[in-house]
DNA sequence: GATGAATGAGCCTTCATTCAT
DNA sequence: CATGAATGAAGGCTCATTCAT
């Protein structure tokens, strides 16, 4: 952690903390101390620590749709698009368990304030996108695309919860397959 | 709030509270105002901030069971005890919204804890169990158990955060239905 | 200072080490420290360090108020009223030099804040009152009573802090009368 | 500011914030980037945060006692010298009100350490000599000097502040000629 | 049981000062 | 000379917890 800039290191030492303790339990100290610093230079790159939660929930945020969004347009249909994304989504988020966790805890925190409710994300709007374009296509269910599009997000956030408790199930192949399958199954209904 | 217990009081002003402003957020003080009590009266209740915040989840998840299972030993079918299930579940959530969040947000620490991973809990049990007959059963798609009654409790998720969104399509037949039957191609897929 | 309440030990030790240090130089921590009481305690009967600035200031400034406007009323004639006011302010003065010092750095922090001048107050007010009853019946120079009114209030610093100097001279009756000789001189003029 | 040396620079970017905010709530770092320098550059100049404040004081000091003592040795009578001097300082204060407050603070402080009373100081001895000087030869009140040079001290001082408040006063002749009455009348008295 | 005054550990943040470049 | 990144001591304030009444 020597080798990157000081901004870099604050950052993940951050990530490392509030994954494993909380934002509210982890204190500047802490985290200056991990990462190698004192209190104070923390300052020097954060604003407040407030500040720091946000930049630290924001860069992986943007790490997770990067990751997610790999190779999805490659894809034609709307099921495999689902399909491929998901693929990355547990790809990306058993490889990056803390930040997973990380934005899994500021959306809860978000989740409890009115101003921006977490549905109004780019990644849902992405998913969305293509889940409307599905229904209208009838190559998915006729349903309220919202639902349609909470319930993709919930089976993905199921998957990744099973996967990760036997992480070796995901290397299987014939397991990605019918996970997949699932997945048409459940989005595309009777129209499959 | 006079005519019950101090201890009732006291636990619900800590879901009201909790619920709105988060775990570390709220202080003793607060609690104790809201519950009309004084601060010290707190501790003879519960042994400390810890304690109380154990104490509520484990009221509101002791809800969420009994409100969940209700009925369900009727059905027959794990397809259709797994519908009837979910209709609890959503239910539940949106008539008890505070009660959801609280379960939420302490899961969310939980998991950062690898003593007591949530699946072990009473609920994931239960339906493991009805899961695991009807893969047995053939009723439901040959997939690791697991790994399905992940994927059911995310879609449960996906469904309470999508009615969330728009409380009015719950009250729908047609969606409910859709809701259904999206339930039993995911769970059973080509076996129904 | 053990016998007297909480709060007042606070606002004595605040006094003392206020005058002794300044605002911005004595901390929460000596304050609490110099009354035997607990850093928290302060905050239990003080919203805020500036709140215990303001309060430590009116008590101060209240004090010298009941001070020196004792017996002044009981004078028929301006010069006399203010000879009587300057006794009262010298020795209040005299007896009370942490107050006095006190009331001399709030108003300097005071001047700096262009929202409420310092000589809106009740002192300065009730000074200029018996100026300018004094300049209309003649009895005081004919000069702006603002003016008048800040060169009794100098002269009257002034002597207090000659009599600082040399504290045993206030207490010779042939030195008082000379200054009070004096005031009336400046304040009267020729119209003596 | 750019084309003066640096230390003028910093040092009068410090009478400027000094006397706007005070002291203590003005930091070493908005001293530099006011004096356009960086913030180690001020420590080139000046030994310590302390060390600056007490060379503002002396500058402004200085500049203080050169404005006042001009033709004042061009009066020969002691009344004459005084109301020449109580001139000047008035025009100075007038003219230069930062530097104004800038004493005012630090004899404040000042005063609250035993060790450098400000009376010592140059102003007042040169005052006192006067003061002195005039009793000796009957042309003042035979009261002790130190209280005598306190008391036109005192009133140098109200004729600031009340000026202060309306400044066209000062401009106007009859009130100037008054004010060197009532300088007469208070400090010579029945002499005159 | 009930209270709330008192405590003090611990948090976030600021800022004078240093020093390698 | 000049810089500004880095430091860490110190300060204001909050709050979980205790305990005498």
């Amino acid at each position: 952690m020597e080798e990157t800039g000081k901004y870099q290191q604050i950052l993940e030492a951050a990530i490392e903390l509030f994954s494993e303790r909380g934002f509210e339990s982890t204190s500047i100290q802490d985290i200056a101390q991990w990462a190698g610093v004192a209190k104070g230079t923390v300052y020097l790159y954060f604003k407040s620590k407030d500040d720091l939660m946000k930049q630290v929930y924001e860069y992986c945020y943007e790490m997770d749709i990067k990751a997610c969004e790999k190779e999805v347009d490659q894809e034609k249909n709307a099921v495999d698009k689902l399909c491929r994304r998901m693929d990355n989504i547990i790809e990306y988020l058993l490889s990056h368990p803390k930040e997973a966790r990380i934005e899994q805890m500021y959306r809860v925190v978000l989740s409890g304030k009115k101003t921006l409710p977490y549905y109004q994300e780019e990644m849902y709007q992405a998913i969305r996108g293509v889940v409307e374009e599905g229904i209208e296509k009838k190559e998915l269910r006729d349903m309220p695309s919202s639902l349609l599009t909470q319930i993709y997000y919930g089976i993905a956030n199921g998957l990744y919860h099973g996967f990760q408790d036997q992480p070796g199930l995901w290397e299987e192949r014939e397991i990605k397959e019918q996970c997949h399958q699932l997945i048409k199954d459940s989005m595309a209904g009777r129209n499959s």
